[in-house]
DNA sequence: GAACCTTATGCAAGCGGTTGCAAAATGAAC
DNA sequence: GTTCATTTTGCAACCGCTTGCATAAGGTTC
């Protein structure tokens, strides 16, 4: 069914090599034999097979986009602009969900034998060791949404969890809040990890105001509900909830409200995302923005700039969040 | 970096046949120099190269995941199940993002350079054409989410949306309501005509209820808004409202509630997908439920069949749907 | 038009595998 | 120990494409 260099070398009346040059960028082919291959491959509506020819270039075009990330709706979002951006940068990516399995082990094997240029891991609950594997493996490898460290064994491109923590205690106390709480996700994922530790080392210069912390199971609408209506039902709750991740929020407000309590003359509660649904009118959340687009592009930009130069020092890029104001927190 | 089966051969002390035949199974190999081989793999870290086998095979495991719904909360669910089903059936999703391009020509293009054993073209937007287009190029392809054809040009799996129009028309009387509306998305979808065509085609038999259409821009909270506001702004609104997918009846019962209306006091509604929000108690929408793992289970073993037998008749697979009730419709 | 320098072209080998075919090894039957 | 049928094995060609190298074709210059 394919057509091949062969056919379009043969109706061109030129050799395999011309044809093959044609397509080539930066390859040495005279005017007059580029027109007649490009004609003879327009009739026969030829284009190349990018896995032969990656056979000798050494380069795919694909990119392993690798997450363990499917059930929060922010994932939608990362995966429509990294989906994107690859393709505007020539790229395609093959996904990889990693479901239950966090080893790994079977994923490199996996994307070795489909020869991707490189990798990307978009996950905010993977450990470092996750990605240091693909480098170990002699693949380029960026760890979106990942943990920073300042060290970093593979280049990490996210936010400061550990800032974010800060920004969330700072802005509940600047509304006057004195009885805060955490809401985590779970106590295993980096993030939840930062977050907990930014938050508790910010407040710990302010011994006044009063702080308790719990974790939740997963990142998920019901692990908040579930979590809220436990600590609603063990006696007074906090006066405003920094709940780790917007989901969370979610499930937590609704937890308050059916508890009869109003959001936020009662109970204050500031996540952390800014998931698309976190703007629709009846959730109405406020929420410490991750500049999602800002991550994704420039995860893509450091990919594609290893391809060039696999050995590239690691690096760490953060980007600042901010607070976005809607109707879940008292005014200051 | 890469081990090749030419050092396994030489490790092993065996042709390349010898390695290459214990790799493939169904191949005749001793039980003698299978073990030696995969001793020799297994010291090296040998695991074959898909993509160069797949050049004498003509197999690469690779299928084309194309979509342009990449704005629907319900579309990760549909990433989550397809990606782990295929990977089941030892396939990789080549993740294609058709953002705003709906021309098959660059997609079809793509594919084939990659030589994808099949495509699913995951979509309840794009037309048949589309698919079919693939199908022309000689790729296997199942159109998921789809409109049915009792006729199809290329493999349908998905939901009958007449029926579905027809689901929710007798819903809405059987819960005693007289004056009802069918908010669609865009006309253009083939999704939404199909919902409406069903929806009025049942209503005809009953002169007695009132109804009236209209189609909001887009599958989004926004659209669905938008176009509630403008309905509860020109005058009295209908009893119930068929909402053609659950995003846009958040965005309507946002729409209601912000205009001070109660649901389901004032306005019903009902919406299309059961989509995992649709549950979060503080929507708690009552809604029809697409049956999605179903669809995707049997378009993944229907891609599967078709790859031994690419040629086989085309088949429209329907699933039946069913009403979830919640809270947004008044109780019968 | 000869001499020289570029630029184009084709050949053939190779990328990492598979596979038809013929030869070698094994096993069964006598 | 033969003979013959049945596995196993290796050779070599091929899958579709790229690329180093040697050669051919064009261009300049005098």
């Amino acid at each position: 069914m394919a057509v091949t260099l062969k056919e379009v070398a043969e109706l061109a009346g030129v050799s395999r090599s011309a044809v093959s040059r044609t397509f080539t960028d930066g390859a040495s082919v005279s005017d007059k034999t580029r027109r007649k291959v490009e004609k003879a491959a327009a009739k026969l509506g030829y284009s190349p097979n990018i896995l032969a020819r990656g056979l000798t270039t050494r380069r795919t075009k694909l990119i392993g986009l690798v997450s363990d990330n499917f059930h929060n709706p922010i994932f939608l979002e990362v995966f429509d602009q990294f989906t994107r951006k690859l393709q505007d940068c020539g790229l395609r990516p093959l996904l990889v969900n990693l479901s239950d399995e966090t080893d790994p082990e079977n994923s490199v094997r996996l994307l070795r034998q489909y020869s991707v240029d490189g990798v990307v891991v978009a996950s905010s609950t993977l450990p470092p060791e996750f990605s240091k594997a693909f480098k170990d493996a002699g693949i380029p490898v960026v760890n979106s949404f990942g943990r920073y460290s300042a060290t970093p064994d593979v280049h990490v491109v996210g936010i400061d969890n550990v800032e974010c923590g800060r920004i969330a205690a700072r802005e509940l106390m600047k509304r006057g809040y004195k009885c805060l709480a955490f809401l985590g996700g779970p106590e295993t994922a980096t993030s939840t990890q930062d977050r907990y530790s930014g938050f508790s080392s910010e407040l710990s210069a302010h011994p006044s105001i009063e702080v308790s912390y719990t974790f939740s199971g997963a990142y998920t609408f019901n692990a908040g509900r579930t979590e809220m209506q436990r600590l609603l039902e063990n006696g007074a709750p906090a006066e405003a909830y920094f709940c780790a991740d917007d989901v969370l929020s979610i499930g937590a407000l609704s937890a308050v409200s059916d508890a009869g309590l109003k959001v936020p003359e009662d109970i204050g509660i500031i996540g952390l995302n800014d998931m698309e649904i976190a703007g629709w009118e009846n959730i109405n959340l406020t929420t410490i923005r991750q500049p999602i687009q800002q991550i994704i592009n420039s995860s893509v930009e450091l990919i594609v700039s290893m391809l060039d130069d696999p050995v590239r020092f690691p690096e760490a890029r953060l980007f600042p969040c901010m607070v976005i104001e809607r109707g879940t927190l008292r005014a200051p």
